[in-house]
DNA sequence: CCGAATCCTGGACGATACTG
DNA sequence: CAGTATCGTCCAGGATTCGG
């Protein structure tokens, strides 16, 4: 046992997204996406210097079990999946952009040597 | 390789705050504060559900480093130490706010059958 | 070439006991 | 009361390999 099995009484209206939010790379993803609207797996990749391919692949997992992603894929040689925003991805990634400008221009401010 | 182990060069004006988002506590810890204004340590724990002395410290230790937190400690008996939101701990509870109440009404939503 | 599946490790997190 | 010390567990995430 451990961590949090049985926790679905108190604060777990938020714990979901908690979960999410606390996944490395999930804002990231979630705010290329809204930028670009769809993206191909190679597309993030680049987008999210440094991120491995499992690390995505998790994430765009886990963004996808709580609706916020949609997977297209095209049965093509060589093979085409799509990623974009639901609609409530797009609401998702409303509620983030004020977490990443306010973090980039805070950073940014002190970014002093 | 060897080369840019460290990306520190483009996503990372974030990264510090991506690192706290993280951290499993730490935004339920800044709205606990931003709702009471001050809280002593067992205040929060229990306000927390769960938490432990150590995730607890560990994490206000994180938002004080980031200059998010106050920690102010009364050499009385027994010991009383308060935890508050810097002016930077305000700003960054406004901008988590609208996630957690979208985070909630969500949820709210869609337990609802 | 695109993307998923496997393996491994660091560190986050929890439980408990203990000190000033 | 406010933490620290210690120990153990678990999982995110990086490196790598595999399938198509």
């Amino acid at each position: 046992m451990a961590h949090d099995t049985h926790n679905e009484t108190c604060i777990c209206p938020v714990k979901g997204i908690i979960d999410l939010i606390s996944k490395k790379w999930a804002l990231l993803i979630v705010n290329a996406l809204g930028n670009h609207g769809t993206l191909r797996f190679m597309e993030l990749s680049e987008e999210l210097n440094g991120i491995s391919p499992k690390s995505l692949s998790d994430t765009l997992k886990s963004l996808h079990a709580e609706g916020l992603v949609v997977r297209r894929s095209f049965p093509s040689i060589p093979p085409r999946v799509e990623y974009s925003l639901t609609d409530e991805g797009l609401e998702f990634r409303n509620v983030i952009l004020p977490i990443l400008r306010w973090a980039s221009r805070r950073n940014g401010a002190r970014h002093h040597s």
